[in-house]
DNA sequence: TAGCGTCACTTGCTCAAGCAAGTCAGACGA
DNA sequence: TCGTCTGACTTGCTTGAGCAAGTGACGCTA
């Protein structure tokens, strides 16, 4: 840490932003996991890899493009298409234009799983974040965001806001 | 879902909100983690547990009730005091007082970890949050949250944010 | 004071994810 | 055309965390 810091405790001011910002970014995540566990059996990980796959061309990603959305490794990303593939929701298969890539493909099953998760998820999402906030401070939240994101600088892949298709892996275009 | 949720998908202007938040929340804790394993070897959460303890009277908690601050349950509490302990930073003793009890105390290895790892990521915290909002966007933070924590309900245990000891596990009073 | 229920941990089993070491297909230079 | 390189996964090993089943100390009641 070779940079001006300031003291080293934060001032009750600070704390008192940094610890309301910090309470949410521990809950909301856990809040949104659990109302898709139990309405869906689905992480929201999963979750996300369907419906990225859902708004695809073909119902279908190469791993490594998805992974680029999911922004997850390819670990973590080869062991959770197996699980879905396990489920039926998922197939697949080698890229036939380029035997290097492997294609996921959503089955008619994981279309309809998405097709079931996401009312829920869009509904839980708005309860606790949409609606609760006023026109006024859904700007402010994102002018924020965007603060914040900025600050952590260039380095990081964050995704293009403006991206013409921005398949966001928590949103739902 | 019993509850009136609006179409099925986000609008545009709901997306541009929700996944601005939900890219802060997917990268903030990643890289508030990344500081602390590089710079001290620590995940948060552990970083949490010997932050409390340092402010403790005694430096020393029970564990049922570090769990508590720690939001943590009890098994992932365990086990991080057994990891804190193989390190040296930690000692468990059985409450005199109580032998159900077990105390966790902070020991003198463990405070200088802590003194070393507190300005690091206080600094982090201030890089990437506190210094690039204005005034104005703290003020707005703390009533975004406010209400995004009164949203998801009572049946929480949010911390109490007028705690006469706000022992906030990322806090740094 | 013996028996019992309660509560605070602790631990075995299982699964998710990271790292590092494979494997395999296509690209490329000799 | 052959060997080498690179890049896209895949997988063995290890670690962290959840669930559920212990274990041990108290308090309470008969």
């Amino acid at each position: 840490m070779g940079e001006i810091s300031g003291p080293a405790a934060f001032s009750g001011d600070e704390l008192q932003t940094w610890s309301s910002l910090a309470t949410v970014l521990e809950w909301l995540p856990a809040l949104l996991d659990a109302q898709l566990q139990r309405d869906a059996g689905l992480t929201h990980f999963e979750y996300g890899l369907l419906y990225a796959l859902s708004v695809a061309p073909d119902r279908t990603l190469r791993l490594s493009v998805l992974a680029g959305y999911a922004n997850s490794s390819l670990t973590k990303l080869s062991r959770a298409v197996t699980r879905l593939e396990r489920r039926q929701w998922v197939r697949r298969t080698t890229d036939p234009t380029d035997g290097r890539y492997t294609l996921a493909t959503l089955t008619e099953l994981g279309w309809h799983q998405v097709d079931e998760a996401m009312p829920g998820h869009v509904a839980t999402v708005r309860r606790l974040v949409l609606t609760p906030l006023t026109a006024a401070q859904h700007q402010q939240l994102r002018d924020i965001t965007q603060s914040i994101l900025t600050a952590a600088g260039p380095g990081h892949p964050w995704r293009s806001p403006t991206a013409d298709t921005p398949v966001d892996m928590d949103g739902h275009t």
